[in-house]
DNA sequence: TAAAAATACTCCATAGGTATTTTAT
DNA sequence: ATAAAATACCTATGGAGTATTTTTA
């Protein structure tokens, strides 16, 4: 069977005339006599009863009306939907997040503008560490990420920097360093212990702020690492030392903290990145990477 | 599109190699690389990604993979059904029947019977007069009834007579025939009102019960009609009459009524018709009028 | 370089066209 | 007598075959 035959068949169903289903449909009527009957020949069932003045559905014709058209409708559907999947109106995204990311008012704002610009793209959220998301995005578990360190072996990945913001200062409320709302000098933090997110899991910050503190004459004493970056606010509200955080962590008005803001021109930066496989085909894909640089340059 | 470009499109999809799935569609590489072509061109898009060693599915092949699937089942799903329609297997059935045809046990029975043998075939029942059935069968409205009368214009109707049951007085609990089991002759009744289900709805039982009273030698004297037959067995209840009914109307147990068994070669007896189109091409009908016909005569 | 896909052509099966007959009222 | 479907036969589009070239890891 092909879709010619139920094509056929509902234009001849719907005129009650094979004559007049010809004429609709473009072709001359004793093609289309033959297409019937094939059709009725293959299914080994009469579907139309011969009348003087046209013809007549019978019951098994009745009952394969009703399938054919949604048959039509499915085909109409499904081309439809792929078109819209090659255009990356439609599919489904993985993106994966660091634990930092989704404070930036930033990132919830550009995820937020791709759902309302695509709402058949289905979006998949995932928290994990940079290392871990470097092998994500390479086993295609997911397809793009925010992150805040650079990418040792980006080989087949592209790492695009979104923004960087200011970095401040963590002290416990009870801290010296506490009250005061000026601008701290880096130094003022060098005898300090500082808690810090773990290295392994995401080197880019780690790394900003070792570098800062050397740049301001001070190599800094880690007593603790945290695996997330709440969990740094956290250690640091329980007095266990201090830390360096992104600005945008401040969102999190955390009980038991003080933020301070850095001065001095080594202050560390926390950059915000867009990593993703170069030359994915998935059109969704490289439409949310556009939407996120551009929405970046903005 | 035609479903050949679906059918192909799955073969290579799921082999993965279009000359592979050339072979197993049995025709040659080329072809099937046109074909597959032509369907992206139509569709303006890329279902394949072109690898050295095969053809890789792209998001919107993906997409189309699954609807492409569910076209080919619908397509088998909608050629078995119509199938089965043809030799009456799948379908719907209108019956009608008179109010006292569903007493006698043979109804129940062979519509049971026929929903166990034909699951797939709705039965829609419907309970009417039998003039309004005759109408209702000649409009399609139902297709085939159960009724207790002759027709008076058969014309493109059948009716068989399925079987006969004896027809029994029913008389009030406190009147003088309500008392003793021996069989009552007919002359019993000269004197009484009698209670009768109403002339112009059923016309069958009315005029056997006349033509039997005017046998016995009598002319029944008719007090109250009612339109139908338990309103007949109510109003006797109410004493406003004896009545003689279809035997297996006792079924009814009904408080206030007695009934006695009738005797003499002139007692009435009341018939259990089918009635149906004549040549209804509707194979469901056929199933069902040879079903019924077959359990009327074992 | 090798395996697979694409291209270029050729052929033929069959969808579709033309002419006519059959059918049922 | 008439309108519509069926039959018979012919034409030609395009699906499939054959031979060859192109592609890319």
């Amino acid at each position: 069977m092909e879709l010619r035959h139920l094509r056929y068949f509902i234009a001849v169903a719907e005129e009650g005339l094979i004559t007049a289903a010809a004429e609709r449909l473009g072709i001359q009527q004793p093609p289309l006599s033959n297409q019937i009957r094939a059709l009725e020949r293959e299914l080994d069932v009469l579907l139309f009863r011969r009348k003087p003045r046209g013809v007549e559905l019978t019951d098994a014709g009745r009952a394969l009306l009703a399938d054919a058209r949604a048959i039509l409708a499915q085909i109409d559907h499904a081309a439809a939907a792929t078109r819209r999947t090659a255009r990356g109106e439609e599919g489904r995204i993985a993106v994966g997040f660091t634990s930092s990311a989704p404070f930036h008012p930033f990132v919830p704002r550009v995820l937020r503008t791709f759902r309302e610009q695509f709402p058949l793209v289905s979006l998949a959220l995932e928290e994990a560490g940079t290392s871990e998301m470097v092998a994500d995005l390479r086993s295609k578990k997911i397809d793009a990420a925010f992150i805040r360190s650079p990418v040792a072996d980006p080989l087949g990945l592209v790492v695009v920097a979104l923004l960087e913001e200011e970095m401040v200062a963590v002290v416990p409320t009870g801290h010296a360093l506490a009250a005061g709302a000026a601008p701290l000098p880096l130094q003022a933090l060098a005898r300090e212990t500082f808690v810090l997110y773990r290295r392994p899991v995401g080197p880019g910050l780690y790394d900003a702020i070792i570098a800062a503190c050397h740049a301001a004459g001070f190599s800094p004493n880690v007593g603790q690492e945290a695996p997330r970056i709440t969990s740094t606010l956290n250690l640091v509200a329980a007095a266990l030392g201090v830390s360096i955080v992104p600005a945008s962590l401040q969102r999190l008005h955390m009980e038991g903290v003080a933020f301070r803001r850095l001065k001095g021109r080594a202050r560390p930066r926390a950059p915000l990145n867009l990593i993703f496989r170069r030359g994915d085909a998935s059109a969704a894909v490289r439409r949310f990477v556009a939407l996120v640089q551009k929405a970046a340059r903005t």
